[in-house]
DNA sequence: CAGTTGCT
DNA sequence: GAGC
């Protein structure tokens, strides 16, 4: 099902429900991609990309960071929030204000009005990387969605049921895309195909995503 | 305690 | 995809 909420000759985006309780609007982001890509690279000067440990003891493909009051962690004692950078030793950097303000408008537009992050995970993919499938489930309020915004190199997001051997369904995701969901399927299982090589005139060879929470 | 954002 |  689509929903177009501007007429097609005009510039903007367009919202889609691929299933209930998931929002996605296409190209939502693209107006301030090169700003979102610039702030990115702000938070990784202060707290850089790393790729962190399971408690399985397996180092995950994508590299992250976080940025906000919150930041997600794992290692092998498990998952949590932090306040502080383990690898720093200091706070997370600052949430960028471009960013709140590109999640809040989002969520808005998904109908979470009152949306108000303090966690954003920023996850980079190289060629090779990807996500299993998982439930977000380390914050503390679950009635707040998650916002998603993907920037750079296209990529296949799965989104999935309450249990893991739920069937995902497929949506492939581009540059400027903001994926929301909440409400009953906030904590369904979701992940990302393998990333494919590729050039992006912003990101080069990698895939940006920002995923914002309300962790505490 | 169970888990499993990974792997067999 | 079951199972760790």
């Amino acid at each position: 099902m689509t929903l177009d909420l501007f007429d097609s000759d005009q510039p903007g985006y367009a919202q889609e429900a691929p299933a209930e309780g998931v929002v996605l609007l296409r190209r939502f982001a693209l107006e301030s991609d090169q700003s979102l890509v610039t702030a990115i690279e702000s938070v990784a000067r202060q707290s850089a990309f790393r790729h962190m440990e399971t408690p399985g003891g397996h180092v995950m493909s994508a590299a992250m960071t976080c940025c906000g009051e919150l930041g997600w962690v794992t290692d092998r004692r498990g998952y949590r929030y932090t306040q502080n950078d383990p690898q720093t030793g200091e706070p997370w950097p600052e949430m960028p204000r471009i960013f709140r303000e590109l999640a809040v408008r989002a969520a808005e537009a998904a109908g979470f009005p009152e949306f108000n992050p303090d966690a954003c995970l920023i996850n980079r993919y190289r060629p090779g990387a990807k996500m299993g499938l998982h439930q977000d489930r380390d914050e503390q309020d679950f009635s707040q969605p998650i916002v998603s915004v993907s920037l750079g190199l296209p990529v296949v997001f799965q989104f999935g049921g309450a249990r893991r051997s739920d069937r995902p369904m497929r949506l492939p995701l581009s540059h400027g895309d903001v994926i929301v969901w909440g409400g009953k399927v906030r904590r369904h299982y979701h992940g990302v195909l393998t990333l494919r090589r590729g050039a992006h005139p912003l990101t080069g060879d990698c895939r940006y995503n920002l995923t914002f929470r309300k962790a505490g």
